[in-house]
DNA sequence: CGTCTAATTGAAGCATCTCAACATGCGTGG
DNA sequence: CCACGCATGTTGAGATGCTTCAATTAGACG
């Protein structure tokens, strides 16, 4: 197992805001079964009734929905840390499903162990719904970007938001980063189809703000492409610390790798 | 005032599933400020860090954010009952607007009261967390629209949610249902222009669907509109009472007025 | 070395947008 | 009670951003 759950769920929650001790200490009562899962697999599908939540240990998911044209909508993507189907603790039928985007671990926490501690400790619980409603911002602003922004601008942004989530709780760092998608999935994601974003990269790439190849980002001009995104990043609540390692890191400062 | 808050709440929080005799009486404890808003005003604007969470005692409220090219992306609206603003009491600076489309009556309560509440009442806690949840699977799906629906279909899901809505807390009953919104609403919420939404009303009246006039609409085939929008109501979570009504009433039963 | 997935490129089509003119209806002030 | 102004909705015509289809290339893997 690569990382320790508890370590990486305590930075998930640092990165939203402050950890009382009494939510730290419950977070270590929080175990779980491991599972691993392989790339393209559903975790869960569409109209099923979980039993368990799920903590991300390595990997990286996505919720989606299959429509009925045949078409897919990705809602969200998922990295380690993240608690991606956490509201099937309160809504308990599915209405989407999560699946697996490369091959990831997961560890399955079952609702009765999760309602426990959430109603135990409310710091804890407080912080968890505060997460929900950070994954609800964030539907937000991708209902604005593809409902109000052109292709050019949607993509940048899909990219700074992941940039910046990967950074707050220091996954990845610098100006190179693995991004285990396609442009398909850039696509499902923003309402676009695979060859509209692939000539779109290219514009950005003619711009210099990234270079993209398959699975790789390496960010060019910071600025340039928050620029392009019209990327504020307000709408991801984070917290004091996260904020300083998001903008403080060499994404902005440095030009070496 | 012509409606009791604590009615109204505790209609809204049953729509969603069984309410304990605890968390009505919980309800009960909930006292603001009430105050009256005019149509195109404000409640709380972008940016903002506001100390109270809103209950909508009567009109009908929009989010919105608008952007750098000056359009506007409208991303719920929201009736008598709904609490619109729930998510300020964990994030605390607001990333959209809060307006009215009518006038509109409030209640204001602090957020210091209410964060006491769902402390000391689990239960009602977690309804409301609850609330909070099912906002944002009415996000997805109008992700899912915005990114993958075409004019006709987004529109016609769009007043099928509405409908079921109202229906779903017992404000409004029968065919005929006033919903104040202008056509320019319509297509800030969905992504078109008000020329392109006017054109497909008047295509889904040519298909006998429904009538839509200057705030009311009027269903001609409900069965043929829910078929027509793609619609399934399992992302709203309704209780089990909340679902008797939709589906029971006048609208899918009875023909005459 | 052949197979498979992902990405690229070109060309044609279309859903939706923009601009602009006009119609309708409602509230207000004279 | 009429005249005016303003917000809303309708209609036409031309523009365009993005899609679809199809063919080709590039890279990864057994």
């Amino acid at each position: 197992m690569s990382k320790n759950i508890h370590d990486l769920l305590v930075r998930k929650l640092e990165s939203m805001g402050t950890v009382s001790p009494e939510a730290r200490d419950c977070v270590s009562e929080l175990h779980g079964e491991v599972r691993s899962i392989a790339a393209g697999e559903d975790v869960v599908s569409d109209g099923d009734k979980p039993t368990h939540c799920v903590i991300v240990l390595s990997g990286f998911l996505c919720r989606y929905k299959l429509l009925a044209a045949g078409t897919r909508q990705i809602l969200s993507f998922h990295q380690a840390g993240d608690l991606p189907d956490l509201q099937s603790l309160f809504l308990k039928t599915m209405d989407h499903s999560v699946g697996a985007l490369v091959d990831s671990d997961l560890v399955l926490i079952p609702h009765r162990v999760m309602l426990n501690i959430v109603t135990r400790c409310p710091d804890l619980g407080h912080l968890l719904w505060r997460d929900t409603l950070i994954d609800a911002a964030i539907f937000r602003e991708w209902m604005i970007g593809i409902g109000r922004r052109n292709a050019y601008t949607r993509i940048a942004h899909l990219l700074c938001e992941l940039i910046v989530r990967m950074r707050s709780v220091r996954l990845q760092d610098g100006l190179r980063y693995d991004l285990p998608i396609t442009q398909s999935d850039i696509g499902d994601a923003l309402g676009l189809s695979n060859v509209h974003v692939s000539r779109t990269l290219r514009d950005l790439e003619g711009d210099e703000l990234l270079e993209y190849r398959k699975g790789v980002i390496t960010v060019r001009d910071w600025d340039g492409l928050k620029e392009a995104g019209e990327f504020d990043l307000t709408y991801l609540h984070l917290g004091p610390e996260a904020a300083r390692l998001v903008e403080n890191g060499d994404v902005s400062a440095e030009a070496g790798c």
